[in-house]
Order: C-alpha cells, then sequence, then structure tokens
DNA sequence: AGTTATTAAGTTGTGCACAATTTAATTTTA
DNA sequence: TAAAATTAAATTGTGCACAACTTAATAACT
C-alpha cells in the first residue's frame, strides 16, 4: 500500500468529519425556525411519511440506538412534536407516533431542501457519483462493524 | 430544481451523517489501544508534525473552537499527552505542546492509516475523485458559514 | 496616556452519540 | 411448563460540538 493512499484515506477521514460538522451547521440554520434538531428533524423525515414507527425501526433506519433515540424523543415529546406509548402487542416495544403539532412543521420544513441546495451548489451528475461513492463506502464500513 | 435533485442532496447529507459515525466507530477500535478518541488523534498527528501549537492554531486546522478544544486539552493533560502553558509573548494565548509520553504514541499509531484502508477497500482514483468532490463540498460550506 | 475595540481562552448549558449495564417482556428450548 | 436465552427500551457515564457569554490581555485609536 502505497504512503500517498494511506494520506489521502486520512484526509478523505478528516474532511467527512469536517463536513459533518459544516452540513449540521448549515441545517441548524435552517432548521432554527422549526426549533428542531438535524437528528431530530431526521426522525421527523420519517414519521411524516410513516406516521407512527417503533423506536427500534427509527433505530435501524437511521443508525442510532436506544441510548441517543430515547433521551431525544423525550425532548421531542416534551415539545410536543411526538408522543411515545408502549404497544399493546408487545410491551417491550414503545411506539412513536406523530402529533398535529409535529405534523405542522412539515409545511414550514419543504422549503428546506431547496435552501440546502442553494448553499451546495453542485453539478447534479457531481451530486449523483457522491451518492454513489459514500454509498460503497457506507456498505463497507457497516458491513465491518456488525 | 427538480425534486430528485433536492432527495439526493438530503441522501448525501445524511450519508455524510452516518459515515462519519462508522468511520469514527472504526477509528475507536484502532485508536482503543492508545487510549484516545479520533479528536484527540487529530490533535497529535498536529503535534506530531508541529511539536507545539496554540490553541488557537489548533482551532484553525481543526475548525473547533475553544468550547471544544478547552475541556478536550484538559484531558489529554491529564492523561500526560500533551502540556498547556500560557504564551510569554502574549498571555493571552496558550501553548499547547506533545509531551514525551504523547510522542510516544506516534509508534504505536504507525499502523493506523493502514489498518483504516484494509477496512475501506476502495480504487485508488475513487478515493481521489472522493477527496476532490468533498474538498468542493468543504470549500462551498465553509464559505457560506463565515 | 487613556479609552475603546478586538482577540484568545475559558465557562456554562444543551444536545447528541455510544459503550456498558439494567430491567422487563417475550421466545426458545429442555 | 419452567428455566434459559433473546429482545426492546431505558439508564448511567463519558466525550465531543457548539451557542452564548465572561474574563483577561493586547491592539488601535483619539
Amino acid at each position: 500500500m502505497k504512503s500517498e493512499t494511506l494520506k489521502l484515506e486520512n484526509q478523505i477521514c478528516f474532511k467527512i468529519y469536517t463536513a459533518e460538522r459544516e452540513i449540521t451547521k448549515l441545517y441548524r440554520e435552517l432548521l432554527k425556525e422549526l426549533n428542531v434538531t438535524y437528528p431530530q428533524y431526521l426522525v421527523l423525515l420519517l414519521l411524516w411519511e410513516k406516521h407512527s414507527l417503533s423506536v427500534k425501526e427509527l433505530g435501524q433506519r437511521l443508525f442510532l440506538d436506544s441510548g441517543t433515540l430515547t433521551p431525544m424523543l423525550k425532548r421531542m415529546e416534551i415539545n410536543g412534536l411526538v408522543e411515545r406509548k408502549r404497544s399493546e402487542q408487545d410491551e417491550r416495544s414503545v411506539i412513536v407516533s406523530v402529533t398535529k403539532k409535529g405534523n405542522a412543521l412539515k409545511e414550514k420544513a419543504e422549503c428546506i431542501p431547496s435552501q440546502l441546495v442553494d448553499n451546495i451548489p453542485m453539478k447534479k451528475e457531481e451530486l449523483s457519483l457522491l451518492n454513489e461513492t459514500l454509498s460503497n463506502m457506507l456498505e463497507q464500513l457497516q458491513n465491518h462493524s456488525k
């Protein structure tokens, strides 16, 4: 393995680490009006689509565990965005569903993707390629970590 | 703006968010032996090169502010990896320098980049392209946030 | 020189993110 | 069916990450 490739990997990891924080910063601005964080927004995106999901299902889709989700969902419940209640079929499971107030944010959030794109102007082919590359990378990473 | 492009952006942001955590998880494993975190490893990479840097300089290179660095550097100091002392030229500035113990970790860390590459096997051209694309994206993002 | 502005760290408070463990419910199996 | 294993959340503790603010030192200006 050539040393330049090693350095490149290191650089890419640092850039992903940095890009993640810059993207989150951008979302923070866009989401300020909705009074939600980026991870909370991700939960809402799922619940706007599916209406209600268990903590486990949320975790599988977002790759987050209950140690992260439970306190976050509690904060969202306090803010009136979601409801949490034990499943009747399986008392171990907790069903999270979006409230009327949570659903109302959907409209306000409509403009976020386009605002986001305005701030990261990239050619469509470049976006597609980046998407593809990240998918491959994620597959490798996630295969390894299980 | 086509809606597919909007969705793609959203997906890419989520993938970067996810990739960052997967990469950090991988580093966590590799760095376990050294008893440092990924951000601490980044500080060490700089100090192995430059020997000593101010908090401000570290922040500029890592894009982190004193609210993140100060407590982190204190933890590293407690673990004997770095020393912190006020600059004599400018008492506002704090100079962070790597200790003998911190320098000793450099040897142990030599193998990390190659181990990392083993876990993310990608073609060199793909890596270069990803590197390029991330650089462009970061430039856009960072131009906007200042 | 004395006031004002700027700069560098540090502090405080909030919210992830995750390892490790605990608790309770459900499945599996002997 | 009773014991063992598995599963789903919750809890506990640590470490970033960052906004907002404070403190102290230096620089700039009148």
